[in-house]
DNA sequence: GATGAATGAGCTTTCATTCAT
DNA sequence: TATGAATGAAAGCTCATTCAT
């Protein structure tokens, strides 16, 4: 008699493990967060790890795509009237709000150095792409409107953006960081790379 | 009758061993690049590693500090006359050539994830406040001389020329990213991170 | 749904590995006794066995453990009447029988070399504080009722109890000693330190 | 021009590293005290060690070796008048006496546990038959002048002298035993073995 | 679904021993 | 003779993963 499985259950064991998962690979990296631990945080014993989880790679995979997921989401969810310069610094505040948890933080340094992992490479990319394809339609309809520097692409303008955000990341990890005391700065920054005014006279 | 013990024969070794370890680290991630691997690129026994470093942690701590004393030697070794602000750009110039070797990008990405290890945090923050005292003193030098903006701390800015740096480095290391057509942007803009918000002429 | 944990199995586990252990440090000695080598005996995998020990260490405090238990144990379970001269010949002749195990002389040799091991040490002092606690307190009800001289202090008296049964397990180790044999002697000359008659120091 | 090597310097490099080993075998084990630790005692270089003993078993071979060679220097050494029942005493206080230092006392413990080297095994199976072979000689010879008991064999006393001895070792290795104040008892207790149990044996 | 005992490949590290100098 | 850098076999131990219950 199998019991009827229940979706809603399913999702929130997931959440759950992915939660735990977050909370283990900043606090150890993630060799240092071994399975078990993640199951002792979560509360449940490693069978059912792996029932919901085919490898302790894929949990990554699954928080990237998470990730990305909300990436999507975000670009999809701006009402249609909104500007597109303003979509980009929504954006950008969003991401350093996103950063607030400093589990996000550890859980990005972390997931860096784990390119050799064909799975999670691959969310990776998949995150990264999804992302830059986003801010690039963004800065592109930006530039038709002539609300963005021109000179480089939208696609460079792009990248640039993403590595901004990186680099703050890469602070709030790094830790005696104050995220909202630096979010203005990081928007200046943002503006600046959109203008783009450069020594000589200023735009 | 003690065999003279060459003093320059272990560092030579102690190089070799780190040159193999960089490789390692940045092909195949901390976790992936085993100890025999790093050996079998330095074309050593495993004992010899170990003849060398206390711990496979030990490398990468090695690593770091290498790259602290060159960071000291760095802003030692700028011409007594070089203007404050020339010397930050020169760093910044240094430091992105220093990234054309991808293995460094690699490295530090891999390190960033490695937070767990005590001795390799502790290098890391060694690195890292070495660094930002360095940037810092010049910047301060900057400010005085009026070639640097003066609404935000010295320590604000070289914290932000960190986080420039390492957000480059950091795309560096996702790859499909050209280091030498992007360098100069880079100098832009930590330029206008110097210069400030446009309102007024810059510089 | 959870398989509700059998603590009988468990315990069956152990012991499989503990004699698993006892057989080989007899035959191997400790160095000798590789943890592969008791898991080949056990008939297990190195999992299972760093699943029920957390290290090689861990396995002979535990087989000492048990024989403190034993020791416990057999002075707790004396039929309350007995006269405590009798309980004492008693433990003397359980211990030379426990000996015709030739494991447990071959391991008390070994383990004798062990104690730069903090838990080992840490056990085998404890077996050995029980035993002699154990036999001072028998010592002394004998002496009480005048069984068993008194020119010595309890404590005194067990101490040499001890070393008569060490010095027998010695022996045993040692090989081409036959336990049953000289078991009579053993009792005779714990007679002999319990009445300490002495005819004068030359004949 | 080969040195002309000097036998005395030689032995007296030898008895170095003996001592050195002596040491670390009572401080850390067999397994723990390191060639390189034994080295560092010595203050001499590992290559030195393995030109004068071609493996680490072979010191405590050695050591082994020094012990029986002194065993016979002790039983030829005794003055031809001197009455064999006060051989035996003497070789008890001897033996006693040795082991007031308490790195003799460390060194037997240990090697009890190392009968599975063959080399160490067949140079104990050597000190422990030189030394009963001694002892029986003389028990043998006390019996003929009825200075001992003869209602059992002359090997059979002699091993339960060794008994006594080795025992009596393991206390002092045990720790917490005042050698001289306990070695009286020992004396009475060899007594007690040689003149035997008296009639009545229980109580 | 959920569990945790069992697994074993694979890792880092140790250390006796060799040998060129 | 004396040295210590180099060696590599072998050890203890970890941990992702499987599977009977």
């Amino acid at each position: 008699m199998p019991r009827p499985i229940d979706p809603a259950r399913r999702r929130a064991r997931r959440l759950q493990i992915i939660d735990a998962a977050l909370t283990a690979f900043a606090r150890h990296g993630y060799a240092g967060a071994t399975t078990a631990e993640i199951c002792r945080i979560a509360g449940i014993g490693s069978g059912t790890f792996f029932h919901h989880f085919p490898t302790k790679d894929s949990v990554v995979a699954a928080i990237l795509e998470q990730g990305t997921r909300e990436t999507r989401e975000f670009f999809g969810g701006r009402a249609p009237g909104t500007p597109p310069r303003q979509v980009l610094f929504d954006f950008v505040g969003h991401a350093a709000a996103d950063l607030a948890d400093p589990r996000a933080a550890g859980f990005i340094t972390v997931v860096g150095g784990l390119t050799a992992r064909p799975e999670i490479a691959a969310a990776l990319r998949d995150d990264e792409n999804t992302l830059r394809a986003c801010l690039r339609e963004v800065v592109a309809a930006a530039q038709d409107r002539d609300e963005v520097r021109t000179d480089l692409t939208a696609d460079r303008l792009a990248l640039w953006i993403v590595l901004l955000v990186d680099g703050f990341a890469g602070r709030v990890a790094a830790g005696g960081f104050d995220v909202t005391a630096e979010t203005p700065l990081l928007v200046d920054q943002v503006a600046l790379l959109l203008d783009g005014s450069r020594p000589g006279p200023s735009q």
